[in-house]
DNA sequence: GTCTATATACCGATAGAC
DNA sequence: GTCTATCGGTATATAGAC
C-alpha cells in the first residue's frame, strides 16, 4: 500500500505538495512501464527520469509492485465505470453495446497510459493476475451484451459471440498501440470511427 | 549468430539431430517469452524448461538477444512472404487486399507463437529495433494497398486510410491473444469470419 | 555437448545520516 | 523527504573439467 494513504484526495490547502507528488511518480512509472515494459523498467530507471534517488521513491510508495496496482486500478476503475452508468440506461441491447464501446473507447483516449498498461499484462506477479480477473469481468459483462444484441436481431449471428466480441475488442484495444491525443483525430471522431467500421464494415456502402 | 549455423538444411541424414536441438531450444524459448514476457524470462528457467542447464543453450545459441533474434525473423520471412505472393497476382486492389489478410491471419495462425512475440516487442534492443523497422515495412505495404482499394472505390472513403489500416490490423493482430489452433474454430473459418467483419460489419444485413 | 562453479553486473529494497 | 552506501539476490554469460 501506499504510505501517502491521503494522496487521492485533491484541494487539501498546501499540504497538495504530497498528492502532486505521488501523481508524478505514478504518471512517470507508467509512462516508464510503457516504453519498456513493466519488467525491464527499474526504480533505476524511474528515479533518473524523475530526478532524484531510488529511496525518493520508496519514501512515497512501498515498492515497484505498488506503483503497477496503483495504475491498474486506475485504469479498471475507470472502465468498470462505463458498466455502472451502462446499466442506469434503457434502449435495446444494440443501443446499450453501442454506449460501452464508445464509453469503452473515450476511456482509452482519456486515461491511454494506464490503459496501455493493463492491456499488456502477461500475469507475471500476483497483482497482475488479480488486475487481470477484473479485466476478464469487463470483458465478460460486454460479451453479455452482445448476446443480448444478437438475440435481440440487431447483430448478425453467423458468427459466433465469442468471436465476435474478441474481434470488437482487438480492434478496440488496439488503438493504445497508435493512437495519440492532440493529433488530427479527435477522441469522438476515433469513437465514431470505430463504432462504425464495427457495425457497417469498410465496403462501400451496399 | 548461432553456432550451428547449417541447423536450417533440413533432412541432412543422421547429422539431424543438431538442427531438432535448436529448433527444440527456440520453441521452448518462444513459449517462455510470450508466457512470461521476453525481459521477464531467464536463460535458467529456459534451462528448466529444456531439462538441461544454462551452459547447455549457450552452446547452442550466443545468447539469449540470439533466440529472440531467430524468432522474430521467422515471423517476420512470414509475414514477408505473403507480400511477394501478393504481388504476382492480378485483380483489383480490393481482392488483393483480401489476398493479404487472409494471408496475414493463416501466417498468425500457423506460426501463432512467433508472431505472438513479433507483436508484443517494445523495442528495448537493436534486434527488437530492427524487428520493428521490418514490421513496420509490412505494415506499410498493406496500407498502400488499402488506399489503392479506396481509390478503387472498393473500400469507403469517409474514414482516412491510415485509421482503417491499423482498426484492420488491430482486429486481425488481436487473435494472437485468444486464438487457440485444435479448438473449435478453424483456421479457414477465422480467416472468413475475420474478413467478413472487417468489411461487412457486425450489424444486420441491411 | 553437457556439466559445475563462478565472474561480473545490476536488480529491488533498506539503513541511517542529514 | 532526500541523500549515499550497501545488503542479499539473481541475471547473463563464461571457464574449464569431463
Amino acid at each position: 500500500m501506499s504510505q501517502t494513504a491521503p494522496a487521492r484526495s485533491a484541494g487539501n490547502g498546501r499540504a497538495g505538495r504530497e498528492a502532486y507528488d505521488l501523481a508524478a511518480v505514478l504518471n512517470i512509472a507508467v509512462a516508464a512501464f510503457n516504453d519498456h515494459g513493466y519488467e525491464a523498467t527499474s526504480m533505476g530507471m524511474l528515479a533518473q527520469r524523475l530526478g532524484t534517488s531510488k529511496s525518493a521513491i520508496y519514501y512515497h510508495v512501498s515498492g515497484k509492485e505498488d506503483l503497477l496496482r496503483l495504475a491498474l486500478d486506475r485504469a479498471l476503475s475507470e472502465l468498470e465505470l462505463v458498466l455502472t452508468k451502462e446499466m442506469a440506461r434503457s434502449g435495446d441491447a444494440g443501443d446499450r453495446l453501442r454506449f460501452v464501446l464508445r464509453g469503452a473507447v473515450e476511456v482509452l483516449v482519456k486515461d491511454l497510459p494506464y490503459v496501455t498498461l493493463l492491456l499488456r499484462l502477461r500475469g507475471n506477479t500476483e497483482v497482475e493476475r488479480q488486475a487481470l480477473a477484473r479485466r476478464r469481468e469487463f470483458d465478460r459483462a460486454v460479451a453479455e451484451l452482445v448476446e443480448q444484441a444478437r438475440d435481440d436481431g440487431s447483430l448478425r449471428a453467423d458468427i459466433d459471440a465469442r468471436t465476435t466480441t474478441r474481434l470488437l475488442f482487438g480492434m478496440i484495444n488496439s488503438i493504445v498501440e497508435w493512437y495519440r491525443p492532440g493529433g488530427p483525430i479527435t477522441p469522438e471522431r476515433l469513437a465514431d470511427d470505430v463504432i462504425s467500421v464495427a457495425f457497417d464494415g469498410l465496403a462501400t456502402a451496399r
